[in-house]
DNA sequence: ATGGCAGTTCAAGTCGACTTGAGGTCAAGA
DNA sequence: TCTTGACCTCAAGTCGACTTGAACTGCCAT
């Protein structure tokens, strides 16, 4: 039998079996079995576990990257979806952008108070009338360790 | 009297008023004083809500943002803070853009399932092996409303 | 003087993605 | 057979940045 037990899972997907147990309860992944009370995985599961990792890179929700599963299991994956969030990332890669040009500036100005510093108030005007606008949420990572 | 009371501070830099509370409770601003039970600030307050909006949108805590100010009020940045932060945005973008390119790929791609395709495999497969990685946290928005 | 309503405090709730803890089960090795 | 320790369940906790609700206060216009 080629079943994975949870350890092998999480060995080989890096995710601890809590969050292998997690998905399994929000319906990301499905055990194909129990051996006593343990899980049994199907190695295709690894396939799964990178998609979703693939669609939370990508600023997915995990609630979104569900309905991406059709109920076979087998990946139903919208493609206007993705130009959407392909449209999305493309804004934030712009905002982020601008905010990384201004943070060089603002670390590399010469002024000794940045107040004083035309660029850098230009920004500051810029943020407040929200032209520039903080990130929305994007994928927050669980914890470097 | 200059003073503005908390609803035209609100008006102002278009945070609701419990979000100046909540600043102010934080240590991020302050009030110059009251009348009766309500605070009465100083129209300075409004260039500093837009230093931390900045700060915001960059991709600071509030808790690091916080740190930028000197006791006295003044802002008090270190460069070099900002430069790493400059980094990190680099870092940030250059994912999303490896991202939002997979994504107009997948899109795109003329296969009937994403799973014959090739470049979507090459792009699974980096997600799995963390090459890609989930976005850290930014700075996540309250709402769109 | 009185009523209304903007303002106040403090505690608790929210959201997403997990983690942690307590207490229980059970298959396999000694 | 007994022990061990990986695995189990279920509830609750965490983190950050706020929001919300209940109960209260007091300035200003009528």
């Amino acid at each position: 039998m080629r079943d994975l037990d949870i350890a092998e899972v999480a060995r080989r997907s890096g995710l601890p079996a809590s969050t292998l147990r997690f998905y399994e309860e929000k319906g990301l992944i499905a055990s194909i079995g129990r051996r006593g009370l343990r899980r049994l995985f199907d190695p295709d599961v690894l396939d799964r576990l990178a998609l979703i990792a693939l669609g939370r890179a990508a600023g997915f929700a995990l609630e979104e990257i569900a309905l991406m599963f059709a109920p076979d299991g087998r990946p139903r994956i919208d493609r206007r979806r993705l130009a959407a969030k392909a449209e999305e990332l493309d804004r934030t890669i712009r905002k982020l952008s601008a905010m990384r040009d201004g943070l060089r500036h603002a670390a590399a100005c010469p002024e000794p108070s940045h107040m004083e510093c035309p660029t850098f108030r230009r920004f500051l005007r810029a943020a407040a009338s929200g032209a520039i606008g903080a990130r929305r949420k994007g994928a927050p990572r669980p914890k470097l360790k």
